[in-house]
DNA sequence: AGGCGCCATGACAGCCGTTTTCACCGCCAC
DNA sequence: GTGGCGGTGAAAACGGCTGTCATGGCGCCT
């Protein structure tokens, strides 16, 4: 057994061991900001010291001290939804890789829940805020800005505020998607959109507008669940106004659809094909597979962490890794 | 504009404007362990004050001086898999609930970089650990222990040690699973299992032996990656060697497995009854849906804090919600 | 009615563990 | 002999908590 977990021994334990100052432990746990001559450091004494007692620095104290935590809040609308997990996890990874700690909350997609994080997470002296938010609130960075602590939006953009944005190419998916639809035969590609057009969504719609020129009866919308898009689905085809190539939003949504269309005895890619526009692991293991406009999760992760460590760099704040189109069965490709 | 950034106020700052003491600031801010007369609290004093310079206390100087930081780390295997976010989201918000942050890093599934998470977690001198770890691992919480930090697995096991554990019923979601098959005439029921016996998967396996007694050509095997177990179910089919009744240890297999059927041309559940062991939201939106004994997420996340914050009440450390059935259409319930 | 002691408040100061400034001390080279 | 210079140590923060002590008013007892 080692020895009790009285109390966890502390840099003064080990100065008083190895028979030096505080001052030299600690030049010598960070490669301090002075020299130490090599015997202090290793012979018989400080490391020798700092080893037998097995001396872990207190973030705490030193946090404290130094006026910076190592820790970054990260406010993530929902972690059980796989788009928001795996960006989640590039995040955290990102962070990490720059040695910062991430402290997550779940907003549970509301307003108020978001502003108590942001709250939480300023008393807690975090170095920085990264805000993954599903449809907008408040501009939560302005409050941060006013306590100096640096904020980034990934995903959505606030309603209002110019903090920074990381968000992919919407418009470059978009067209990625509407193209290879339309490579596929279909001169008419409908969109299914989100409930109303806050967020990235809205700007998913407005670039497919763009893209084919708005119809009123090609465009959809629907709840992000995936039961509201299943039953969406199969009330069009049971009504017989299903459109026969559909672009959605989310991978959501396209897995809703995917059922609904199955349930309603609607092939597909057959009857009917859909490309998807988030890409997330899910939308690999579909039946049929979904072919989708991928979004860089770890290129914009990385993006983020590094608009937010390093100062926004107004100038490539915004800037956007293009999304790739992962061709599977969904869209016709590959079946015959 | 409000103030510029100079500096956070102080609960000394407080106390100055307020013409009070530090120490009547801090009884007031948290209704301290000594009472403050009303009118110093109030009228044109303290609270009116800390108002007025938008005072927050300062969680670290507090974390420093009262030896608890109200952080707890939670080591995950991977946000990204919706079985442990949504495992994640549930601790976070039970631990929310106790007034308590979350530092959570992900482990991707390597006992290494778990070692390291608990390394910095504990530096950081977090008042808990929570470990959701996939496959095992070192028992970390021998270490946490040392530090005098109590530490709870969920989920998982580690591979030796006596830390508390939380994981949901296998035996009983087994045989839940088991009966409901046989109601549908199933006298032979086929088990999923992971590539090995390490873990829950391991435990579920046993449970399924001893409730059907072991068939060698009953028990399959393959890796948890939907890919995989689409892969083994074409395989199975071609070679005319698929069972009509299936339990699969995890959803993500159920997943693959009713891909596979579908491009194998297999229905489901007419030639192959399905029911999985895991019960995540997506389950719900497979085509068809999926027929789950679902594991209560909500209240192993609630027991695991409980078990962590209010001492390893021995005696119901392991004591397990059951899981519930979740009857849908992949076992053969309601499609005729 | 007067004195004593207690309770309710409030102030002071030290402490938590680290970082970092500043002063200091030899020692060597000029 | 003096001016660096490599190395070291004492001590002052950082911001909030809390044990100890001071004070003043009140009630009770005689």
């Amino acid at each position: 057994m080692t020895k009790r977990a009285a109390r966890a021994a502390t840099l003064t334990d080990v100065a008083r061991r190895a028979g030096a100052s505080t001052a030299v432990v600690s030049y010598v746990m960070n490669n301090g900001p002075r020299p130490v001559a090599a015997a202090t450091r290793e012979r018989e004494r400080v490391l020798a010291a700092a080893a037998e007692l097995n001396y872990r620095p207190n973030r705490v104290a030193r946090a404290l001290r130094s006026r910076t935590t190592g820790v970054v809040g990260l406010v993530l609308a929902d972690a059980s939804n796989p788009y928001f997990g795996a960006l989640a996890r590039h995040i955290e990874r990102a962070l990490g890789a720059r040695d910062k700690l991430t402290l997550t909350g779940n907003a549970d997609y509301s307003a108020d829940r978001q502003q108590d994080l942001v709250e939480r997470f300023l008393a807690a002296q975090v170095d920085g805020l990264v805000i993954v938010s599903a449809d907008g609130g408040a501009d939560v960075a302005a409050e941060a800005e006013a306590a100096g602590v640096p904020a980034v939006y990934v995903h959505n953009r606030p309603a209002s505020g110019h903090s920074p944005v990381v968000s992919a190419d919407n418009d470059a998916a978009v067209h990625t998607a509407v193209t290879h639809l339309r490579s596929h035969g279909h001169d008419r590609v409908a969109f299914l959109a989100g409930p109303h057009d806050a967020g990235p969504v809205g700007h998913r719609r407005a670039a497919w507008e763009s893209a084919v020129g708005r119809t009123d009866d090609t465009l959809l919308r629907c709840a992000y669940a995936r039961a509201a898009a299943a039953a969406l689905t199969r009330d069009l085809v049971a009504r017989g106004a299903m459109p026969p190539a559909l672009i959605t939003a989310t991978d959501e949504q396209a897995i809703g659809v995917l059922a609904g269309a199955s349930a309603a005895g609607l092939s597909v890619p057959g009857g009917l094909a859909v490309v998807s526009l988030d890409g997330t692991p899910d939308s690999a293991h579909t039946a049929p597979a979904l072919t989708v406009a991928e979004q860089p999760l770890r290129a914009m992760a990385r993006r983020a962490v590094g608009v937010l460590l390093d100062g926004a760099d107004s100038a490539s704040a915004e800037a956007v890794p293009p999304a790739s189109l992962i061709v599977r069965r969904s869209c016709g490709c590959g079946s015959g």
